[in-house]
DNA sequence: CCTCCTTGCGCAACCGGTTGCTCACATTAT
DNA sequence: ATAATGTGAGCAACCGGTTGCGCAAGGAGG
């Protein structure tokens, strides 16, 4: 059996909230003793039953990050492989683990009222209100990619950033842009739209609508959605995407019908992840800083678990362009 | 407060053993009983704290996923999404709940000595046997993409899918076929390398060394890997790469040379991943089974937990051929 | 020298379940 | 009618920690 508190109280001659409090640094406890109990915790390998300590003092050392089932699979297309793993490194600094789940087969209710974890970071662009609001009064949430007023989220400047790839393209002489976007419901494709409109007004110019195409929520959402802005009998000369799947979509698509990127069609994408240098030409795209996007999370969890005031706060993170050649930018 | 089986023994007038008697169906309780204290749980909301019931059954109802920080990050280039996806959507079909890390930043030895999983299955292929051995010890361990002798795993076969892609090139004609890896220092590439060898072996035909590259350990693999092979003298009329990510810089590299894929030179890929679709031309690939896998590994560690009997096996998944345009055996 | 305060530690309750054992009572066999 | 058997439920210990409270010893201050 592993060692617990008990023998190495017997094993000093002490009780067992003598040896707590030594290895747990409250309470008052002579230094000496504290060395003592420490040196043999240390010789018997002790390790603290996060169980039980849990059961005690009503906390488990753990969060959950949720992944909203529309994101999914998790495969070489998914965005958010990055941000858990992001918020893992993070938070396992501090000595949390990661509870990881899925909106499907009610894993998640189960997770949060069998009390399993403190905390619960949720990813997805779209997590509705009704299912996060009721967990909100019970534990500290966290959400990625979303927006609910009154919980604290981090996201990245889908407007901004909608605005500056807009308004790159648009400096480069393009007034034929055409957005393309698996479906504009989604509020992150939404908002990137917004921006494009934001660029275009700015410049005198109005959204035409043939130029927006959407391929709706599908595996092959790239594919429909450049068939149908190919069919039209003008072209764009550009196409700015609302995220990089489209993009490597409209260049395969593009490339497929002989057209050149970017010297016929320039594209611009949005999330600068793998994929953005994997396909040629390397694609120009909004960077959507992952990365930060996890550990900005992780760390607001780590703090509304820490204190308990409740200040809730939006964290937009900026999403600078990155330009590589598909935007005809640079020479190949 | 929470609703405890306290509050339901007062309520119903009867000792909280009894309640639990009643709720986990062990042990002798009357049927009417047995009826009225789970009726009044119901109408509480009563939901077991599983810190409670895991510290007494010495139980968590959580499985460790472990991936190998290798094969990070999580990104678009990553295979492992997938399979931590369908390992979880399997094991919270039996009420088990996924706790997530990586090899760093020793969560994982935590995670294994705090008693917060009831096993664990790693993900990479290459684990340590001397990390992994000794847990073995303590905790039922499954391994996906690795195999360590008594140790139960789960992988996709390699060597065959090696041959696989490799006699379907030869079929076609090809006698001059490189082979592309990051390296060959990992197990997997090194077996599909194997059945690469076999293939040609068969067919008369010998490994030439010049038409081996491998590009390393780092992220643009693929560039170092093709730049190496444009070199030679004499270009092969055939790659066959160790994995998609391989084969999609592959194409690239070759487009940006003014080369055509399959015209003149074919490609042929090794998972069968996402990457595989997105890329023209779209690719012919070795399918690895990931979601199988994960659901297999699964299985096997439920299996593990729920009969002691430690019969470990090996679980060889078939990978079959997908065949699409980027190996030229179908018109575009 | 006595009082008061501080310090160091143990006792025991508690977190919320599970389970072996005991016992009263009902049922059936002898 | 009595003994053997079966049934339903409670008691109490236990899982492995945490923590409020109390008490004894020691030091400081009057």
């Amino acid at each position: 059996m592993r060692v617990t508190i008990h023998d190495i109280a017997k094993l000093v001659g002490v009780s067992p909230s003598t040896v707590s409090r030594a290895l747990s640094g409250k309470g008052r406890i002579s230094p000496a003793m504290r060395e003592r109990i420490r040196k043999v915790a240390e010789e018997l390998g002790y390790q603290p039953n996060m169980l039980a300590r849990g059961l005690a003092t009503r906390s488990t050392c753990a969060v959950g990050v949720v992944i909203h089932e529309r994101h999914l699979p998790l495969d070489e297309r998914s965005f958010y492989g990055v941000i858990l793993e992001a918020i893992e490194a993070e938070v396992s600094k501090h000595g949390y683990h990661v509870v990881f789940s899925t909106l499907r087969n009610h894993a998640l209710p189960r997770c949060v009222r069998e009390r399993r974890v403190d905390g619960l970071i949720f990813l997805g662009t779209d997590i509705k209100e009704e299912l996060v609001r009721p967990i909100s009064t019970e534990l500290p949430v966290v959400l990625v990619d979303h927006c609910i007023p009154g919980l604290t989220s981090v996201v990245g400047d889908n407007v901004g950033g909608g605005r500056l790839a807009t308004e790159h393209l648009l400096s480069h002489g393009h007034r034929n842009i055409a957005f393309v976007a698996e479906t504009l419901e989604d509020p992150s494709f939404r908002a990137r739209f917004d921006g494009y409109r934001q660029a275009l007004e700015e410049h005198g110019l109005r959204v035409r609508k043939e130029l927006i195409v959407e391929g709706g929520r599908r595996s092959d959402s790239d594919r429909i959605a450049m068939e149908k802005l190919l069919r039209k009998k003008k072209l764009p000369t550009a196409i700015f995407a609302a995220n990089d799947f489209m993009a490597v979509g409209a260049i395969r698509a593009l490339t497929k019908a002989g057209l050149r990127v970017p010297d016929d069609v320039a594209v611009v994408g949005f999330d600068d992840g793998a994929l953005a240098t994997l396909v040629h030409p390397p694609l120009t795209s909004v960077h959507v800083p992952r990365v930060e996007m996890g550990k900005s999370a992780a760390f607001c969890l780590l703090e509304l678990l820490s204190s308990p005031k409740k200040v809730s706060q939006v964290i937009v993170l900026p999403t600078p362009l990155t330009i590589r050649e598909s935007c005809g930018c640079r020479g190949v």
